[in-house]
DNA sequence: GATTAGTCATTGAGTTGTCAAATATATTAG
DNA sequence: CTAATATATTTGACAACTCAATGACTAATC
């Protein structure tokens, strides 16, 4: 069943791949929040000044804009983020990490870290190997 | 910016990619199909029989069963795909491609491939590079 | 300093999935 | 055989996005 075309073969895979891996990470609904939710406040919390812009926001997690006022929203609700203005850019708002958000951001993180552990084994990670045996690892292959 | 867990750090990055990847194949959208039917369509084709059950669609594709009978609706409202009975077990109903299902894989097969192929270039592919450089490639770290 | 063009963010409407429950059938154990 | 259990698929309700259009600014040009 060979695919003459490897490039588009490997993004088969990793379409699957990144199926199956993002469904293990809904036990991070135990701490109130989904995959998405835990990257914001993961890239919120090593920001410089805990902040970040919405539009950085969307390019760093490869999302539209449209998509993260969808998540931000929520997380300001429940007090997690909350906007702030730029003084020179009444356009901009930014979305800044709460101290309820570090906490519930540090809690998730043990469970994110055990979870990804138990998908990718250390010793994978420090051989550095090619991607192919990664995927096989993840999900096998798609034909 | 360091992430201790790099497993989880590999995750993350994934997921941005797929992101990034998955919306360069909306383009698929003039052969009338999205990139999940164009999976299906190529499990399909490549099948014995040039069938398959539901579940183990559902099973290649990373997809839950549920999602699967979504995107075979359509397929079979717009008579790419036909359903067809298992005499011996009356649950399972195949999913079988037809002659346009495999004309229009066919013509998306060749959009697919020059997607592929200007994400990834195929001198990568070749030397079976590690990940943390393919990801570089295709969508930068997260953070 | 008034147009014009660009940028940041949000909204309405739609798509593509998910989960949990329901339906229908098949298999196993007593 | 019959009851209990397991398997294949579908459905209702919902979540997490997308695109295209819009509003509200800012910056560039003349």
């Amino acid at each position: 069943m060979a695919i003459k075309n490897s490039s588009l073969k490997l993004i088969m895979n990793l379409a699957k791949v990144q199926a199956v891996v993002s469904r293990k990470f809904d036990r991070l609904s135990v701490h109130g929040i989904g995959f998405s939710d835990f990257l914001i406040l993961h890239l919120l919390h090593h920001a410089p000044g805990e902040q970040l812009r919405r539009i950085e926001l969307a390019e760093k997690i490869g999302l539209t804009p449209s998509g993260v006022t969808r998540l931000v929203m929520p997380l300001e609700k429940s007090g997690l983020v909350t906007r702030q203005a730029n003084e020179r850019d009444a356009r901009v708002s930014y979305a800044k990490i709460t101290a309820t958000g570090k906490r519930i951001y540090n809690e998730a993180m043990k469970t994110a870290d055990s979870i990804a552990d138990s998908i990718i084994p250390i010793t994978y990670i420090e051989k550095d190997r090619p991607i192919a045996e990664l995927f096989q690892m993840l999900g096998g292959d798609i034909d």
